[in-house]
DNA sequence: TACATTTTTTATTATATATAAAATTTGTCT
DNA sequence: AGACAAATTTTATATATAATAAAAAATGTA
């Protein structure tokens, strides 16, 4: 009887080559994701590009929708860091820190979150409202966390019900968003429209005070 | 030498039993589209669904992308009708008053509604902002005439910038308008996440007076 | 009922996703 | 260096969809 051997002597060795051509490919695959659409970029272009086969990229990724599910997975992680963001009261200045935070982390993986929020857009994860951990409640949570210390500090009136600016401090984010992520518009100008939607936003239940100091922003923009 | 006949004997009944055919048949894509999504509905099932083959759909309608172009086009000239409608001042009569339209021209055919701007995304023409007919520049005047007369009546007191206020005007439709396509909410919650978004837009630069009624409707959405 | 024409269908092509099985490559050990 | 076992890639193939050409059937009128 021959001995049996579970794994191959160079397996280690295998796996983290392996790990390397796929991440190879993965940056190709969000590349052309990002540039032509989800529904629009093929396996065999990807293949071609990469200069393999396709059954190399059902081999490395499963089917085109587990290439939007890993996807997903990873834009999922990567937004739970900036969900711990510190709470500054002053609205203007939240704003504007919170827009910018998130400008400069896609503008350096553009094709990873471009690739990662069409292929969300196709799972529907972002549009749950309803279980306890959806995305939607997060940032709900999120908004809330500027809004509570502005409230407090007086920036705030309390005479909009909390909940109606929350929901639309977030609203603000989605069709900018959503308008970069199709290629209408580039992240500077995804910048200036999402600030200025939540200066508006914060605008309405503003201190005068605030409120012109949110005026004077908004003119600068 | 044989006689040239152009048209057929009967074509004018051809023609007028043509249109019926097909119009049967487009209802049902509307419906096929409007429950799956575009890209998702195939001409075979709906070849299968109206009793045809594939052909004689092909042969109906052309290419996939010609029955997305007639639904855009048919959208186009429905939505002309809205665009010419008359101008109230008051912001929350105007605002509660547009998107009562809005709902009940989509309630009447919500299927070829959400179907055609689904496939009206597919395009892109909606996101087109620079030639000088875009769909978005013309909604954007149709904010400002409701943003002029509220600012001449001293409902808005015009510390705020007339452009962006239009800007966030029409941007409050557009998110909820997708939340609905995609089906993730009904028409009474766009109803209620339109006319919020709305409000609170006109409730940045309103008159105190103006602000305190803005609230309470807020309250009694 | 004959017919000219339109309309539909059968047959076929092209392209994309996906999988199974064969062929090749890889990393290690002797 | 060369043998080997397993992993990896590729060739070949299946399935699904969109699209078209040519043949067959249906239609409305005289």
């Amino acid at each position: 009887m021959k001995p049996v051997r579970v794994k191959a002597h160079g397996n280690v060795t295998r796996q983290a080559n392996k790990k390397l051509r796929r991440e190879r490919i993965f940056n190709i695959a969000k590349k052309l994701i990002a540039l032509k659409g989800f529904d629009e970029f093929t396996i065999s272009e990807l293949a071609e590009e990469a200069g393999v086969s396709t059954p190399t990229i059902h081999n490395l990724f499963g089917k085109k929708e587990d290439i939007a599910d890993e996807l997903v997975a990873e834009l999922i992680l990567s937004l739970q860091k900036v969900m711990s963001f510190k709470p500054i009261s002053d609205p203007i200045e939240s704003a504007s820190y919170y827009v910018t935070s998130i400008i400069s982390m896609y503008k350096d993986k553009e094709n990873f979150y471009r690739s990662a929020y069409m292929a969300a857009d196709k799972t529907g994860v972002f549009e749950d409202r309803e279980s306890v951990d959806s995305f939607y409640k997060q940032s709900i949570k999120i908004a809330e966390h500027c809004v509570i210390p502005a409230l407090e500090q007086g920036f705030l009136l309390g005479n909009i019900d909390k909940k109606i600016l929350t929901r639309q401090l977030y609203q603000c984010h989605r069709i900018g968003r959503q308008d970069w992520v199709y290629g209408y518009i580039n992240l500077d100008q995804y910048h200036d429209q999402v600030l200025e939607a939540m200066l508006m936003a914060y605008a309405t239940d503003a201190s005068p005070e605030c409120h012109q100091r949110i005026s004077d922003k908004l003119k600068s923009i």
